[in-house]
RNA sequence: GGCGCCAUAGCCAAGUGGUAAGGCACGGGACUGCAACUCCCUGAUCAUCGGUUCGAAUCCGAUUGGCGCCUCCA
């Protein structure tokens, strides 16, 4: 298993930090609005990574936050009239809503800032006790100036920052590029701190979550790219501050979505949000849509390239539902079985995911196992043999969508559905194509091919 | 100004030193009573220029075009 780790810029082994345990942290959405299918790059690359290292036998714990305390909260409370934690809420809900129709595996941890605002405060009191913090008129800011390697994911000069740092509203801080712990304030939620009334900055909360449900040492860090500065890089900050030892050993970033070769951006107007998405779309078309690029590629959407992966989506349905279907109607008793040629698609799959988890190449596969699996399934009459074969076949496509993370919904032949398949090909035979047709339409109807 | 990324057939996209995987679309063919599904065949010398090398899409340099971050955007 192979890894590119944002932090050395280089693919490394992964080697976990405990014997087949991986503690996986994921930075969430901020709930102030429904979340737009750039946001659900992220979302459903990790829950890949995931199923991947389940598969290889890992046991994983995989933890995403939700950022509900944040100024577009209030921002957002403001224009819909309602509380902060109303409009948290609300986007919460949706939000646990949408992960679902993605199918993404639950987190084992969905922490929330408002729940750990103990544990942020505790953390910043932390830092200000070994002198990594300091505070001015209840706000508190990270003292950069005490780390000797800041900038070091992002791989930024801290002279070359000072010199774009913006220069307004940072003369209370000892240095421009020193960051906000937590903010004084009078407008909007607040809670009560050592330094008074106010709301804790966002880059505090990941780490404190980290800390709290994982160690203060973790396997897999993950984001989108945009991410690395300044929050990844202030999460390196203060955690190594506190715990003296590197916040994750492995970060990964992945690339950005695109809308037409553009940003998506509020400003465009080019903003597709994920609701509207899956409204129109299964959410297994996104999830395709997504792996068809390696993740640390940007991806570009358009609406050719969502097309084909409808079509690529429908293709691997009705081969699954068709070979189900095709397995049920036999109903062959025995084991399945797996072919060398099965064998050789399985280790390919997996070498393809082990390489830095490159689903192009895993879904490449998958398309093998279709064309293998369509070839065989066509021809009416199989052996005991070839049924075996098939079953195996199923067995490793089974394997194939579960770990990409597909959920593809099939259904079985009742006595029934066999027996009007029976009076079909009856028909047929004696060239009855009228009540052929008749059985076909009924059989069509369920969805059944046959 | 600093850091970094990208450019492969009409489209999507792997490949990072040994003579370009796969998919979609198009076209041709097969199967079928008809249809659907399916299967087979068919296409590129890898943005441009130069260099290193026996050999480069793959390494180095330059150029062009595009993008991200450096402001709490995944």
């Amino acid at each position: 298993m192979y890894i590119y780790n944002s932090l050395t810029n280089k693919k490394e082994e992964f080697v976990p930090l405990e014997p087949n345990k991986v503690k996986m942290y994921v930075c969430g959405p901020t709930v102030y609005n429904h979340i737009h299918i750039g946001n659900a790059r992220p979302i459903i690359f990790f829950d890949v990574v995931r199923r991947f290292l389940e598969y290889l036998g890992y046991q994983v714990v995989h933890v995403s936050n939700i950022t509900d305390v944040d100024d577009r909260i209030i921002e957002q409370a403001g224009r819909e009239h309602v509380s902060e934690t109303e409009i948290a809420r609300k986007y919460t809900e949706a939000y646990v809503t949408e992960l679902k129709r993605l199918g993404v595996k639950p987190y084992h941890h969905m922490p929330k800032v408002t729940d750990h605002m103990n544990h942020i405060i505790r953390f910043i009191e932390e830092l200000i006790a070994k002198g990594f913090a300091y505070e001015v008129e209840g706000d508190v800011y990270f003292r950069i100036s005490k780390l000797k390697d800041y900038g070091k994911l992002s791989n930024q000069a801290l002279e070359h920052l000072e010199v774009g740092a913006r220069i307004t509203d940072h003369d209370k801080k000892e240095n421009p590029l020193d960051f906000t712990l937590w903010k004084k304030t009078d407008k909007g939620i607040q809670w009560d701190s050592p330094w008074g009334q106010g709301r804790p900055g966002w880059h505090t909360e990941c780490v404190t979550m980290i800390h709290h449900h994982l160690g203060p040492i973790i396997d897999i860090h993950g984001g989108g790219s945009d991410l690395k500065f300044p929050h990844h890089e202030n999460e390196i900050a203060q955690s190594e501050a506190v715990a003296h030892t590197p916040l994750a050993k492995y970060w990964m970033h992945n690339g950005r979505l695109m809308i037409d070769e553009e940003k998506m951006s509020k400003s465009l107007g080019n903003v597709i949000l994920l609701k509207d998405f899956l409204n129109q779309y299964d959410g297994n078309v996104l999830r395709y849509f997504m792996l068809s690029t390696h993740y640390r590629q940007p991806l570009n959407y358009t609406d050719e390239a969502i097309r084909q992966a409808q079509k690529e989506i429908e293709k691997v349905t009705s081969a699954y539902q068709f070979l189900t279907h095709k397995l049920d109607f036999f109903d062959p008793d025995g084991n399945e079985t797996e072919t060398p040629e099965l064998k050789a698609l399985k280790d390919e799959f997996i070498a393809a995911l082990s390489d830095d988890f490159n689903t192009p190449n895993a879904i490449s596969t998958l398309q093998t196992l279709l064309k293998t699996i369509n070839r065989k399934i066509r021809r009416s009459q199989l052996t005991k043999a070839e049924l075996m074969e098939l079953r195996g076949m199923r067995r490793l496509l089974q394997t194939f969508l579960e770990v990409l993370g597909f959920s593809i919904a099939v259904t079985h032949l009742t006595e029934e559905d066999k027996t009007l398949i029976r009076l079909k090909e009856e028909a047929r035979k004696n060239k009855n194509y009228e009540l052929a047709d008749q059985y076909r339409a009924q059989l069509q109807k369920k969805g059944i091919y046959l």
